[in-house]
This record gives C-alpha cells, sequence and structure tokens, in this order.
DNA sequence: ACCTGAACACCGTTCAAGT
DNA sequence: ACCTGAACACCGTTCAAGT
C-alpha cells in the first residue's frame, strides 16, 4: 500500500539532493552505469538538466554521491552491540561491502576509481575506520598499524568486486553458474606449457562459493598480519 | 634521429590493429581514458572512424586490447633466468604490475572493469598463472593454491591500483607530495569521536613510500599464506 | 531560490560509396 | 580487402528565461 511503483516520481514532491541521488541509485541499480543518464534522470523526476545542475555539480560528483549513499548504509561506522570479536567485526564489514557491491554491481568500479580520484571523500575513511579500529583492537601494535589495514582494505576491495560483479549481474542475464562454468572451461583449454598452474586450479574455480572464498581470503589476510605483528597485549 | 615525434603518424605505413592500440596506449597515457576518442585517434593516424572499425569492433575491445598489450609486457609469462626465489618471483610480478599501473594510470580502472568483465581474456590467466605457478613452487598443498593465489591477486590489483593511480597521474598536474599531504591533513581533521583510528594513521599516511608499503603488503600475505598452508615438502 | 527547456559541443557508431 | 567521410542517435552541460 506504499506509493505504487512510482515509475515517472509523484509529480511534485519537491526535487531535492537526496531524491536525485536516490533516482540516480535504482537507475545504476537498474541497469549499469550505461543507465544513469541525464535524460532518463530527468524523465524519472518529470523535471529538465537545469533543475538537477541546480543541487549537483555533474554527473561526477552526482556518482560519488550515490557511493557514499550506498556504502554508509554498507558500512555503519558505530556497530551497534559490538558483543563481537575484532575478527569478527573486520568480517562483518567486509561482508557488508561485499554485499553492497553484489546487490549494486556499478559499486565495484566507483569504489576502484573513487578511492583513488578523492579520498577526502568520507568514503575511504570510513572503510579504513571500520577495519582500522579493529586492527588495534586485535593487539597489532602501532607501527604495524597503517601497513596491516591498508593490506586488508586491499584486499577486501579486490576480493569484493572481483567476486560480486562476476556475480549478480556483471552482464544483466548471466547465469552465475553458467558464467563460472564458461570461465572454467576457458581455463582448461588454456595451453598446458603456458598455463600449467592456471589450468590445475581451473576445477576450483568452477567449485567455488564466492562468499566462503572471500572470508577465507580474510582469515589468510589476518593470519598474516598476526603473523608479523604479534599482539602485544590482548589476548582475545 | 629516429622516426621524429610523429604527431600525425607518418601518412602511409599502412594501418594495422597493432598501429590502432599502439596509437591508442599513447593517448590514453597523454591525457587519460577520456584522451581516447575515435576523433582525434583517426586525426593522430590520419584516417576515418570506419578504417579503425575494419580492424577493431568497438571502443571496447580497443581498451581490452590495449590493457592486454601493456600487461603482456609488464609480465612476462616466462621469467628469464629463474634463479630467484618464489618469493621473489611473485614480489617480481606484483612490481611489474606495479610500475605498469604506474605508467599507465588507465590500466587501474581498466583492470578492475575488464578482470571480472571479461575473465576468458588473456590477462587474468596471465597474472593468476604468474602468481599462481610460485605459491605451487613454494610448497603449498594443492587444496590451498586456488585460495592463497586468490588473495595475492587481489591483493596486488587492489594495492597497485590504489597506490599506483594516486601516485603519477590521477589526475594530470598534481603532485604526488602535496596530494598525499592534503590527505593526510584531511584526514587529522576528521571527527575524533567517529575517526580515531583513520586519525591516528594520518602521519603514517604522509610518510609511507608506495613501493615499500606495497612490498609489505605481499609479505603480510605471504605469511597470511605460509601460516595458513605450511609448505608440505619444499624448504627454500 | 528554484526550475524550464532549447541549444551547444561532442561522443561512438554506421554505412553507402570508393579503390 | 581495406579505406573514406558524411550522417545518425545520443551524450553531458549551459544558460537565458521564467516563477
Amino acid at each position: 500500500m506504499t506509493t505504487r511503483t512510482r515509475r515517472s516520481s509523484r509529480r511534485s514532491e519537491a526535487l531535492s539532493r537526496e531524491r536525485i541521488i536516490e533516482a540516480a541509485i535504482e537507475l545504476l541499480d537498474a541497469d549499469g552505469e550505461a543507465g544513469l543518464t541525464f535524460r532518463v534522470l530527468t524523465a524519472r523526476l518529470s523535471t529538465g538538466p537545469g533543475a538537477i545542475y541546480w543541487h549537483v555539480a555533474n554527473k561526477g560528483e552526482l556518482l560519488d554521491a550515490a557511493t557514499e549513499s550506498v556504502v554508509a548504509a554498507a558500512v555503519p561506522l558505530d556497530p551497534a552491540g559490538s558483543a563481537r570479536s575484532p575478527r569478527e567485526e573486520i568480517r562483518a564489514v567486509a561482508l557488508g561491502l561485499f554485499e553492497a557491491i553484489d546487490g549494486h554491481p556499478w559499486l565495484a568500479t566507483q569504489l576502484a576509481t573513487q578511492l583513488s580520484r578523492s579520498p577526502w571523500g568520507s568514503v575511504t575513511p570510513r572503510i579504513f575506520e571500520g577495519i582500522g579500529r579493529q586492527v588495534r583492537a586485535l593487539g597489532v601494535p602501532e607501527s604495524g598499524w597503517f601497513t596491516s589495514t591498508s593490506a586488508l582494505v586491499h584486499y577486501i576491495l579486490g576480493a569484493a568486486g572481483q567476486n560480486a560483479v562476476n556475480g549478480r549481474t556483471a552482464q544483466p542475464g548471466v547465469d552465475r553458474g553458467e558464467f563460472l562454468d564458461a570461465v572454467s572451461t576457458a581455463w582448461e583449454e588454456l595451453d598446458p606449457d603456458d598455463y600449467s598452474f592456471t589450468r590445475a586450479v581451473a576445477g576450483q574455480l568452477r567449485d567455488h562459493d564466492d562468499r566462503e572464498q572471500f572470508l577465507a581470503g580474510i582469515d589468510l589476510v589476518l593470519a598474516g598480519v598476526t603473523a608479523i605483528h604479534p599482539p602485544d597485549g590482548q589476548r582475545r
């Protein structure tokens, strides 16, 4: 009984930066980066381009805002009942991001570019903080904070992007199973001399579970963190 | 005394897929992704768009080809005198990629998108193979091959992209030192309650050396690999 | 202060026509 | 087989004008 499907946005309701961002996210979710166009955006909001440019500087800023909005929702900075261990907390942050990218495939590319383009924005610090606090809580000595947190964040972004984009709708309409199967088969047909390893591992690619692998990778990096920076205090 | 600057390509020399890709890379290097346009490409090669479309299906394929070309040069599959240890070899592959992205900043985004868009291409297998062989040589048991190699590759792509794009010419004309300084300062001015960790680590961000950090991260992930998958045979 | 919508410069791509 | 170049559909953005 809520505002029924509103394809072209209930006439009035006043334009606002928030509504624009919201509509942009819907378009991105539906048709990827190519789906976000000022023409369809103005149609959806039933305005003209000028109205949007009043609230938003340009398309880049709109994409940044959409990214920040989604990341903020996926990675809460103040975890509610923090009865979880640092390790569990890190997995939670990572999974939050993983799932966000899974639900919004355009996020992967966006994160890759935006993170480096404008690290003054709120998204890099948010992710960094979410992971870093737990690295600190883990008892890693201060000298290892930056390296450890960076390694975790880089792994998470790389893996989440990779897996998730493969996942839901890299190209809308491709089934995950078929996709992995096709890649796996392609790997098996590589030159045996040049690609002995990749061929050997094609089967593991076909059978692997994204989420499981992703978390296994986190555990692996965490093992590296504690191996190289043995916790000084804390014992769990 | 070589072919002097050839701004608009010595008239003849016949068009070919290779020459097109070569020119595309030059444009990408000079002005980033926005610099590669069919108008300027045709001008540079002194032809019409139709000629290019004869050799290349579309812009996407051109970008993919440019990426493959650069990666192939940066990550040789058959390392010459392999007197190096697996660990050194992995660092070499990673540094190759790191440097490639440093010299061709557009590569970062391209790798992030292409790796997931078309893993049947030659670039994913190449990187995977380069790292994976050494994971195998390290004595990691077969059950750990896929997870370990994935973790390394994800870290490498994430970190290399991140660092390198920050590095040379994220936006042409921004000095690396000033850039890091600005970000570091921005981090120091974050809310002390919400961002205690990020603030604490701002100094380490300012002072860190890209390459050093990058390699430290690799060592960290490698430590995780050997911690979780203790080598069964091999002893170095 | 906020919105309209025609207009501008530019883009990737196509295709009939040439050689 | 390979190339030419005008034309098409579409894009982000601007801006004088309205309220």
